[in-house]
RNA sequence: GGGUCGGUGGCAGAGCGGUCAAAUGCAUGAGACUGUAAAUCUCACGCCUCACGGCUACGUAGGUUCGAAUCCUACCCGGCCCA
């Protein structure tokens, strides 16, 4: 169940709370992606201890790996990853994308479903939006996402028409099943359909109003637009949010830089998604908040008279694996709350990497991950003080 | 002392007359990463130059050849075998 709270004055921002088997959650949030039951490199622990309130996990990779014979056995995906708060399941739409359409010989998309080869270890598997809603059942999720067709930027416009209708066609399948399933376990996760259509308003509209006749608790922003230049572009999404009912759940799948979030959580859209804290952390890249950011949680007094602006550059970002860090003895961060992250130096931090010690890999990934965390915060609590 | 094999760029290691500034791997330097086929990928990596190009290089010194990392001679150094 979703509920706002509070709306924006000055944007399409608002405050919510989602409401789960599995506990609240207040919107606008982040969740980490733990495609295989792992945020990789960090364990349950380590999320809770920095605060991470909810992840997404994968319906196709966990589907053929443990597989959803051992996941049922151990009670469902919140038992087997020792993970207690809520989660969100994607469909196993992004595969089709990056599984199929970057590549033909991986599989085979049409109409009535999609036909993976596992990159695991070539077997075919066969994917119908029936058989993720149920797989999503099983894992036990709390909300969990309709498959849609995602297709790459730089298709055809028919092609792109064709993806969105094959979304349609699917998502009402999805619904189909989830009432069948819904009845079979006596639960409701919250149900989300995601809009396709590329960088074309007019035909995300067509996605969106078919979507809506269907009716989804919420509506998730599929394909992030990017120019050529892969920018993100902006209008494509503060246009697709004012397509989506007010009372309904923004879900922007996949996005992504921290002031993509903040824009977009400005054009309305409620939860995000993105590999980029944890995939970025384990390649070596940190996300650090600015010393003087205008960005800040507003309870301090000095920013508190700020007029609210996007914000530009409040972070950055550095490569721990530059030559210059190997002496620099500073904490790697010294206003985290992970003991951790303030005792140890970004010098041995660079060694970690260097010798390609996995403790290197989770303190960056912690860090980038409270550092979203904190950007989520933030951003709540300038709506709250109604600057956003 | 005799015999034998070998000495190649930061390291390991190809190359054995021209297409060699020299494969490949590692190391190093930088970059990318957006619903995770990602502890991955890309680029650079003798010196000078934005580049064209030039210069110096395959233990050292000579030599053969139009041309040598590649062939010959001597020397230096190392491994192994024999005394």
């Amino acid at each position: 169940m979703f509920r706002i709270i509070k709306k924006s004055k000055k944007s399409k921002a608002r405050l919510g709370v989602i409401k789960t088997a599995h506990g609240e959650i207040q919107t606008p949030f982040f969740m980490p992606d733990a495609t295989r039951g792992v945020v990789k490199a960090v364990s349950s622990q380590d999320l809770r201890q920095i605060g991470v309130a909810e992840a997404v996990i994968n319906t196709y990779h966990l589907y053929l790996q443990p597989g959803l014979k051992l996941i049922t056995k151990t009670g469902g995906a919140h038992s087997f990853m020792n993970w207690n708060k809520p989660l969100l399941s994607d469909s196993g739409g992004y595969q089709v994308y990056s599984l199929i359409h970057k590549n033909h010989r991986l599989g085979k998309i049409t109409d009535d479903k999609v036909i993976f080869h596992s990159p695991l270890d070539g077997a075919k598997h066969e994917l119908t939006p029936e058989r993720s809603i149920q797989i999503q059942f099983a894992l036990g999720t709390d909300m969990i996402v309709c498959l849609d067709d995602c297709p790459p930027h730089d298709v055809s416009s028919a092609a792109m028409a064709k993806s969105v209708e094959r979304t349609v066609l699917w998502a009402k399948r999805c619904k189909l099943e989830y009432e069948k399933q819904n009845k079979k376990y006596k639960r409701r996760p919250l149900l989300f359909a995601v809009i396709q259509g590329g960088t074309d308003l007019a035909l995300r509209k067509i996605c969106a109003d078919a979507l809506m006749d269907i009716g989804f608790d919420g509506y998730g922003f599929g394909a992030r637009p990017v120019d050529g230049e892969g920018k993100f572009i902006g209008e494509i999404l503060a246009g697709t949010a004012e397509m989506i009912p007010g009372n309904a759940v923004r879900f922007g799948l996949g996005i992504g830089l921290p002031e993509d979030i903040v824009r977009c959580v400005t054009m309305g859209w409620d939860i995000f998604d993105c590999v980029i804290p944890t995939r970025e952390g384990r390649h070596g890249r940190l996300f650090l908040w600015k010393r003087n950011s205008k960005f800040q949680i507003t309870n301090n007094k000095q920013i508190s008279n700020h007029k609210f602006q996007i914000p530009k550059n409040f972070y950055d970002t550095i490569n721990i694996n530059n030559a210059k860090f190997a002496k620099d003895f500073k904490p790697i961060n010294a206003v985290s709350k992970l003991p951790e992250l303030r005792e140890y130096s970004r010098a041995y931090l660079r060694h970690l990497f260097k010798i390609g010690e996995p403790l290197g890999q989770r303190l960056a990934s912690l860090n980038n991950l409270e550092f979203y965390l904190n950007l989520m915060e933030k951003i709540r609590q300038n709506i709250k003080l109604g600057k956003i």
